[in-house]
DNA sequence: CAATACTGTAAGCAATCACTAACAATATAG
DNA sequence: CTATATTGTTAGTGATTGCTTACAGTATTG
């Protein structure tokens, strides 16, 4: 017998440089070459972890979200759940897009008739939307406000929300400060429902 | 005297096919003898009309908004100027990124370590949240609601309504009717304001 | 007319880059 | 030990593509 593949521990290895090259490199800035010398690889290792530059793409896009959920797993750990959303939300005013990962995801936005592509950002987005929804229907249902309308509408507008914050920070187009007035604002507006 | 120079002219005439390219294929799929193509004339052409490829790109992104407002001034003509912010949210529940052009955006995202892009899109951005903003005043002006908070923060918040829309539009993520709603019930709690 | 710059057409080049082939070295299971 | 598949290293290539050069034709002004 040979040895055992260790091509899936590999690949949970180098995924975070990879996700970090295509965010700092935007997707045709970031050569083959440019992901091996991150990895520490040549350029043929990484061909062996993945199909082509594309599903190298997809990998970064697929990580995103983890770490995401990572982070958030950590925060919350320990807290009541009522109070979530209010954590979330007054981490997310200072901390959000701060990774810069959210340029994978324009980098991906702008390749959407690539099918792989798209269902790898429509599972990402989904996920985030499903997460957000949790948070809001955990902390509507503690009060009983008037709450009028769809709540996994809220939870989608909590996903622009978002996404502005990210786009706002790029273009620097608000001071640290304001943009997080944004997101909190806004935010509570979203939060609480009209 | 030799003959006066059209180029500013022809610039203007090809924009949209340029626009429309980038907004069909992103920005690496695009090459230069595709946009020739498109245009109808020679490679050569278009780079006596910009300096290059990227430049090309940024009249894209400027057209966008020029483009928007054209449509906007269209819909709004004749009407009181309160009743904008309702027409333009009714119209744009439905029609919002149809044309496509939020590719080019994302595109270009994609690429904000590049000044000039950087640029074209902060500019961009700042147009559409002041023409928001203005529609926002009107219509608050209006009626003396309880409008808490900062009008020019829910003037981004539009900006990232429309943003999550034409995503959730791109990937699929919801049907016609139901981004329809998204637009509508989130824009009216921005509009109000808690 | 004539000078001058603009417009159109064709061909091609230099550089980049995704991807591969070939081979040596190594670790594991029987 | 040995067979087998994995891992590491080097080099290279075919294709794409942004951009340029060169030249012929044309319209406009003095």
């Amino acid at each position: 017998m040979p040895r055992p593949s260790q091509l899936s521990e590999k690949r949970r290895l180098l995924v975070p440089a990879v996700a970090k090259a295509f965010a700092d490199l935007g997707y045709r800035r970031t050569t083959t070459a440019e992901l091996a010398s991150r990895c520490r690889v040549q350029e043929n290792i990484l061909y062996r972890l993945w199909r082509d530059k594309k599903a190298m793409f997809i990998a970064a896009i697929d990580y995103i979200y983890e770490s995401s959920a990572q982070t958030w797993a950590e925060l919350l750990k320990g807290k009541p759940s009522e109070a979530a959303a209010e954590i979330l939300l007054a981490y997310e005013a200072t901390h959000f897009a701060e990774n810069g990962y959210a340029r994978i995801i324009f980098a991906g936005l702008s390749e959407t008739d690539d099918p792989e592509i798209r269902k790898a950002l429509a599972q990402m987005y989904q996920r985030y939307q499903a997460f957000v929804l949790e948070q809001l229907q955990k902390h509507r249902g503690s009060r009983n406000g008037k709450l009028k309308g769809d709540i996994g509408l809220a939870a989608w507008g909590f996903v622009g929300l978002g996404t502005v914050a990210a786009i706002v920070r790029e273009l620097k187009l608000l001071s640290d400060k304001e943009r997080g007035r944004l997101m909190t604002q806004v935010g509570r507006l979203l939060l609480e429902g009209a």
